[in-house]
RNA sequence: GCUCGAGUGGUGGAAUUGGUAGACACGUUGGACUUAAAAUCCAAUGAGCAGUAAUGUUCGUGCGGGUUCAAGUCCCGCCUCGAGUACCA
């Protein structure tokens, strides 16, 4: 019989499908939860490169089913957010419609590969069943604040007990952008909105007026992560600042245990790393500058308070709150300038910029804390408000950008490092160097002066020790449509949510969806968006006249409210009474293994951290990390073509190629350009429209075309279906050779010509079971020699799926086939345990010959196989006798001889006696199992 | 700039963690089958040198040093590429 695999995916797929079979529900079995990212369904189709982290996925979970447990492996849709919604405004299209057409596509592409998602727990971000929880959390969080004492999320409640009671008394620290005390009398008597105001400094999630970053051309505001060198990961558009209003998540609250917990969790090291970055913890100390002929003081933050006597300025940002309060007015023109130059900087600009330096000074001075001298202080851009304090102490001598602006406006440089020469550079290290014109800390290294300065700074009360962080709270808002509505109306502009019982707040339906530019978020287009407050519904606009309806938030939520939760749905994504019951979160528990990309690093992965966290504090989640191991898959590179024009040809490509032009050359679609690198020029011409109009001769003896390896996309010619490969090879060739194609976590070039080996390698093992087309297996007592290689193959196969090293489980699969092909081996004790061994792999393949071979159940639930220690003793070695190190023959010995035995042997040996000639080894190095060393 | 990661045949990649470098594939070459092609099967395949040949021999894991009986693997110093980050005080 032929191996027709068409025919063979198509039958088991439906007989998984009308079975059930990858159902799961609680069980008396041990559990494992095996999660993939889910997918955005973004219209262009799934390429051979998405599903490799799901294969690994599936071979995993495949195989632990197989190891006897009860397996989770859901999958769904992250259906809201930017990517869906830029499809559809691209196709002009509503974006509920290109989501569903876009589910359908995936799911029809996803289902040929054969998963075994438990599609019955398929979830949905845009469904409102589903965010109907996203925005419960949303409503947790405003109803929410950090304790610090506590050093966790508490209900905002009893904040407000604590100020009917005691004042600002005990959260007094927390206040830190607040300049007043009140006492618990003031606070009673505060009406409503100096309340909010108030408390609106503590809620985990809290509207603010600040600037944000603004992409134009998205016509919504982008968190940091959302933006890459200046320009929106989306589309590569322009990013400005801009002051909008927006509701934003105190994930910088949690910085400390985003970052310890990290040691909690086998993730990759780099990946935490990146995590580490991002949270960027750094110790230092914060200190108060007394402002001349001003009441306000500057507190800068610093981690070198060891180089204070070398301060020659101050700096400021130009956002700095106290700005027209510290400045001079005489130099109140000179400000203003600067500040209206710096504000129309984009973010790009402000990046491409970096090494040019800018600045206006404020015309007024501080005083040093310690020498009591006059010290400048200066406006820059190259001073953050967001990190420290929004101001800097400039110490020219320890660093490089201190040390440019100083040259730059002809500050004083005093030198603080002893025998050291900063006329060049700033000498930032911190070892090899003692203090020098730094009265009491002269003579010091770092370690030493740097006790010695925060003892003084802290006695003298002008500053403190002070942990400072990088994480800045995440933005919430996005004036998009496609997304959750935040379930906030605003009474008499008061923010108030609403409750979780009326949620959710159903996205309503507009004529116009598409972004504006001027930031108005478009659910402003519906005119049935207000709260009615007494019937606990949304009504007309028209009716906020009336004292008990108010208009409703109009920005939505950012793609990622919607998946920082998800995989805690699935456990229980039919429960419309809870976000997931406490029984089946006390079974499943948490994700055992999850897949997913590195690019989501400092997005996804850090905001579902914090989420967890959260929900945690308030006793929702019974974890405080809900992903135990994470494996980062790399990407699969598509062959890019481009005609390059060969040296010493004058010849330049035609101005109509506009859309391809890339310095000198062109890109191509790759289905033009065969094996040898030739460029079928009629068919290009033929099919291209801009070649056709193109004057460019292509020419072989001016242009050659060049392959390039580069992530797989549409817009990059170079993608490649994985339809097709299941159309000529079939499911289980193409899930086999996207793990043999190299390690799972290593990005790695697509080869479609790669593939014949797996092929072949599946056909090989077919025709182990068949004899002239008809299947012939022998009952028989498998040889010696085949029951040792089927062991060998098992003890492999285990080991490396466990690493997840599926690419070597491959090539013993191979080697274990080409062996018993060699010994001609049909029987059925040896290949029934094969079959299943494979099953993880090639599901397909695995069950068409376990039910010809006369079973009556799917393989699927089969116990996998276990190696016997007994088949894998080997009496003999062949020891490779190297001299000097190298090898020069191999002796076939036992296992049994010792140590002098092999000696006396591999000495008696006559290739030793001829290689020797005559010289006597200065030693004989036997290691017995591995390797006989002669030195001479 | 800083922080990670990686450099192995023509190509993708193996290497029990210090013990026969190049497993397994692709590709290439030769052969078998075939009128022919496809498919399949067999053989060779790191480079160089010597030999009709079996074989022998030298060099070989980015570069330069070191440790060791033995280094792709460990240590020191470089180079190149990739990823992340970017005025973070």
């Amino acid at each position: 019989m032929k191996y027709n695999f068409l025919e063979i995916e198509k039958k088991w797929q439906k007989y998984w499908r009308d079975n059930k079979t990858f159902q799961v529900s609680i069980s008396e079995k041990p559990k494992y939860y095996v999660l993939d990212m889910f997918p955005y369904p973004s219209g262009a189709g799934l390429h051979v490169g998405h599903p490799l982290g799901y294969i690994a996925s599936d071979i995993f979970s495949r195989y632990k089913r197989h190891k006897g447990f009860n397996v989770l492996h859901p999958q769904g849709y992250d259906s809201f957010g930017l990517p869906a919604e830029q499809y559809a405004i691209k196709t002009g299209q509503h974006p509920k419609k290109t989501t569903q057409e876009n589910i359908d596509m995936y799911r029809r592409q996803l289902d040929r590969i054969g998963f075994s998602f438990d599609w019955s727990r398929e979830i949905r971000t845009s469904e409102p069943n589903y965010y109907k929880w996203t925005q419960w959390i949303f409503t947790l969080m405003f109803n929410s604040f950090y304790c610090k004492i506590e050093n966790k999320a508490k209900h905002i409640s009893e904040l407000i007990n604590s100020f009917e009671k005691d004042g600002d008394n005990v959260y007094k620290n927390e206040l830190e952008n607040l300049d007043y005390s009140f006492t618990n009398e003031e606070w009673k008597n505060f009406n409503d909105k100096i309340k909010s105001d108030i408390l609106m400094n503590f809620r985990l999630a809290y509207i603010t007026d600040g600037e944000v970053n603004w992409c134009d051309e998205l016509g919504t505001v982008l968190a940091n992560d959302e933006i890459i060198n200046g320009v929106s990961e989306r589309g590569g558009y322009p990013v400005t600042k801009r002051k909008v209003k927006h509701w934003c998540l105190r994930i910088s609250k949690y910085s400390d245990r985003l970052l310890e917990d990290l040691n909690k969790i086998d993730w990759p090291e780099p990946l935490k790393e990146m995590q580490r970055n991002w949270i960027g913890k750094s110790k230092g100390v914060s200190l108060k500058f007394e402002v001349e002929n001003s009441d306000k003081k500057i507190e800068v933050f610093t981690t070198r308070p060891d180089t204070i006597f070398g301060v020659s300025f101050l700096t400021v940002a130009p956002e700095y709150r106290d700005l027209y309060d510290i400045s001079s007015s005489k130099n109140r023109k000179e400000i203003e300038d600067y500040l209206k130059e710096v504000s129309v900087k984009s973010e790009r600009d402000r990046l491409s910029d970096v090494k040019s330096v800018s600045g206006v000074f404020t015309g007024s001075y501080a005083i040093h804390p310690f020498s009591g001298k006059k010290i400048p202080i200066w406006i820059s851009d190259y001073v953050l408000v967001s990190y420290g304090t929004g101001a800097v102490m400039g110490v020219p001598a320890g660093d490089q950008r201190d040390f440019d602006f100083a040259k730059k406006f002809k500050l004083d440089i005093p030198n603080i490092f002893d025998q050291i020469d900063i006329s060049k550079s700033a000498f930032s290290d911190k070892t090899g160097f003692k203090l020098m014109n730094s009265e009491f800390l002269n003579g010091y290294d770092y370690e030493t002066s740097l006790e010695i300065i925060i003892s003084r700074i802290e006695d003298k009360k002008i500053g403190k020790s002070k942990i400072q962080y990088k994480l800045r709270d995440a933005i919430f808002s996005r004036q998009r449509y496609w997304g959750e509505p935040i379930p906030i109306y605003y009474k008499n502009d008061i923010p108030k949510n609403i409750d979780a019982i009326h949620l959710p707040l159903k996205l309503p339906e507009v004529d116009n969806f598409l972004p504006t530019k001027n930031g108005d978020s478009p659910l402003g287009n519906s005119n049935e968006w207000a709260w009615d407050e007494k019937n606990k519904k949304v009504t007309l606009n028209s009716k906020i006249d009336n004292v008990n309806v108010f208009p409703i938030e109009l920005n939505t939520m950012p793609g990622w409210a919607g998946s920082s939760w998800y995989f805690y749905r699935y456990m229980d994504s039919k429960n419309d009474k809870k976000f997931i019951s406490d029984e089946t979160q006390s079974y499943w528990s948490d994700v055992d293994v999850y897949f997913g990309g590195s690019e989501h690093a400092t997005g996804h992965l850090l905001y579902s951290r914090f989420y967890q966290k959260f929900l945690f504090d308030l006793n929702f989640l019974q974890k405080d990390e809900y992903a135990k191991r994470l494996v980062n898959q790399g990407m699969i590179l598509g062959n890019s073509a481009f005609i390059y024009r060969k040296s010493g040809t004058s010849e330049y490509f035609s101005k109509n190629l506009i859309n391809n032009i890339e310095f000198d050359r062109i890109r191509i679609d790759i289905k033009y350009v065969n094996t040898e690198n030739e460029v079928d020029i009629d068919r290009l011409k033929k099919e291209d429209k801009e070649f056709n109009n193109a004057s460019f001769h292509f020419d072989n003896e001016k242009f050659e075309c060049i392959r390039e390896q580069e992530k797989m996309s549409k817009s990059k010619f170079n993608v490649v279906n994985p339809d097709e490969i299941c159309d000529q090879y079939g499911a289980d060739t193409l899930r086999m050779y996207e793990m043999f194609l190299g390690p799972i976590e290593q990005s790695k070039p697509w080869d479609t010509r790669g593939i014949s080996g797996v092929y072949s390698f599946l056909k090989r093992f077919w025709s182990l079971f068949f004899e002239d087309d008809k299947l012939t297996l022998t009952e028989d007592i498998p040889s010696e020699e085949s029951l040792k290689s089927l062991h060998k193959t098992i003890k492999k196969i285990t080991e490396d799926i466990e690493k997840l090293s599926l690419n070597t489980c491959i090539s013993s699969f191979m080697i274990c086939v080409n062996e018993l092909s060699a010994l001609k081996c049909n029987n059925r004790i040896i290949l029934e345990q094969l079959l299943v061994l494979i099953s993880p792999f090639a599901p397909h393949f695995a069950e068409e010959l376990w039910s010809q071979i006369g079973n009556k159940k799917s393989i699927i639930d089969e116990k996998y196989p276990e190696f016997d220690k007994k088949y894998l003793i080997e009496s003999e070695k062949n020891y490779p006798v190297s001299f000097n190190g190298k090898t020069k023959f191999t002796i076939n010995l036992s296992l049994e001889l010792d140590v002098n035995e092999i000696e006396k042997i591999v000495l008696s040996n006559e290739k030793t006696i001829s290689i020797l000639n005559n010289v006597k080894p200065k030693k004989v190095i036997v290691v017995p199992g591995k390797i006989i060393n002669i030195v001479l």
